[in-house]
RNA sequence: GCGGUUGUGGUGAAGUGGUUAACACAGCGGAUUGUGGCUCCGUCAUUCGCGCGUUCGAAUCGCGUCAGCCGCCCCA
């Protein structure tokens, strides 16, 4: 083979389009119900968009496909997340100006990691996510919440868990990180040696450490809540009972961390717990950022909350729980030519069929009437049209019901009436 | 970035140093010049991910490389 793809990445073959279609149409559909609209924005961007100041996260840090090009000084890289770029175009476009906020948003579209391939993890997939902008209310933040378990649920999910926990806000956080390295001191040198590095960086992330988690010294760790001011406290407080009175089931998980280091307050996950997952189980995760927007030069104190969701790992967790969303559907008609000199007649009707509306195709191939027939039955076709010598003369068309197996020959211009007839009246379609 | 494992036609898969690379499915042609899904016959990989080496001889052995899969890290 001379050519091959790229590691980590992959075709979207054909059989599979209708798959994808349907999960964006249903996506579309629930962003369409609750006023969230759609944005596109590059995806590459200037570099700094995505490496920003004090950002220690291996997404940024380690993953990223950043680029220059011989002749420029500018320094882009591929949108490794959704988030920086809508937030930057929010920002760019004044969209902070909007007399109705929160702007309310969603995307779709390839994201770049670099990362080693595994299941559920490539270094191209696509992410959909919405981003609501400009409000900091804990309505917002369940409103994102329950758009994003409604959306699980209509496509049929089951075995889903939503993760539910609170960063604070920075006073509440700068708290609680200082209580760690406090408590974490005397037992840095049991940690493991990705630890001694999250010691120092953002002793946050020790708390969901697989290799250190059993230890003696995680059973009394400081937990979150206790650092918690009032306003942080009452905040995360309000969301939990807002879910309680709608009745979307939640579990509260003071580990969660989210990986990227500009949310705040409410962070959220939401976990297949399938055991065909494999390891990436997360299929949907966000949380609200506060200095996001001020960061890229809107509003101060103007906070955001979005999420972002795996389609290739949904799709992987739909599979799990036996879930087909959409199959390619068969044509109403396929056209068998029998022989050369009916060709043309027959691809006119082809034509006409087309132009009246029907899904048709016809043979290409010359081949035995053995074979087309068999490109019948792979084509799904509900009538198989016959034309050859005798139809041609004749200006005949020989219609046979693949499903009943009658067949008839009608003249050319009762074709459509004789297929509306079936299609319509009889609510074939 | 680290570890494990795999790589033979459109698909599944045998072959572990010796002239033509099993077999099955799918495809195509025919038995049955225009009525399929059954049956039978025929046909379908100058080539075994790629490169280099060992050898009289390599799909088979060695080295390298690329890729798939699974896990770690991390993340959607």
């Amino acid at each position: 083979m001379a050519y091959q793809i790229p590691r980590g990445t992959q075709d979207l073959l054909p059989e599979k389009s209708y798959q994808w279609q349907a999960l964006e149409r249903t996506l579309r559909e629930f962003c369409y119900l609750y006023n969230y609209d759609e944005i596109r924005t590059p995806v590459f961007e200037h570099t700094n968009v995505f490496k920003r100041e004090n950002d220690s996260s291996d997404m940024v840090n380690k993953e990223m496909y950043t680029f220059q090009l011989e002749n420029s000084k500018t320094s882009l890289t591929i949108r490794p997340e959704g988030t920086a770029g809508v937030v930057r175009s929010f920002v760019e476009n004044k969209m902070y100006a909007n007399p109705d906020l929160p702007v309310k948003l969603y995307y779709m579209g390839p994201m770049a990691r670099h990362e080693r391939p595994q299941k559920g993890r490539l270094r191209i997939f696509n992410q959909f996510g919405i981003e609501c902008l400009g409000n900091k209310s804990p309505f917002t933040d369940v409103e994102t919440i329950v758009l994003a378990f409604s959306i699980l649920k209509a496509l049929g999910l089951n075995d889903l868990k939503v993760c539910l926990n609170t960063l604070g806000d920075d006073a509440s956080r700068a708290a609680y990180r200082q209580a760690l390295q406090t408590y974490f001191e005397p037992y840095v040198d049991t940690l493991c040696s990705d630890c001694k590095r999250r010691y120092a960086q953002n002793p946050l992330r020790i708390l969901d450490c697989k290799v250190d988690h059993d230890k003696e010294c995680m059973k009394n760790v400081p937990k979150m809540k206790d650092y918690l001011n009032d306003e942080s406290r009452e905040y995360f407080e309000t969301v939990c009972h807002l879910l309680d009175e709608l009745e979307i089931p939640y579990a509260v998980d003071d580990q969660l961390v989210r990986g990227l280091d500009y949310y705040t307050h409410t962070v959220f996950e939401i976990v297949s717990m399938n055991q065909e997952m494999g390891a990436q189980s997360t299929v949907l995760a966000g949380g609200r950022y506060d200095h996001l927007i001020p960061y890229f030069g809107g509003p101060e104190q103007m906070s955001g909350i979005g999420w972002a969701l795996g389609m290739e790992r949904l799709l992987i967790a739909l599979e799990a729980e036996g879930i087909t969303l959409e199959e390619k559907p068969g044509l109403d008609a396929y056209l068998m030519c029998l022989d050369e000199s009916a060709r043309m007649y027959a691809f006119k009707i082809l034509t006409q069929l087309r132009a009246y509306g029907y899904r048709c195709d016809m043979d290409m191939l010359q081949r035995s009437f053995k074979a087309q027939f068999k490109a019948v039955d792979r084509s799904h076709a509900k009538f198989a049209l016959i034309i050859g010598e005798d139809e041609r003369k004749n200006h005949l068309i020989t219609i046979k019901n693949i499903e009943k197996k009658t067949q008839e020959s009608i003249s050319q211009d009762q074709l459509i009436e004789y297929l509306d007839h079936y299609f319509v009246d009889e609510d074939h379609h």
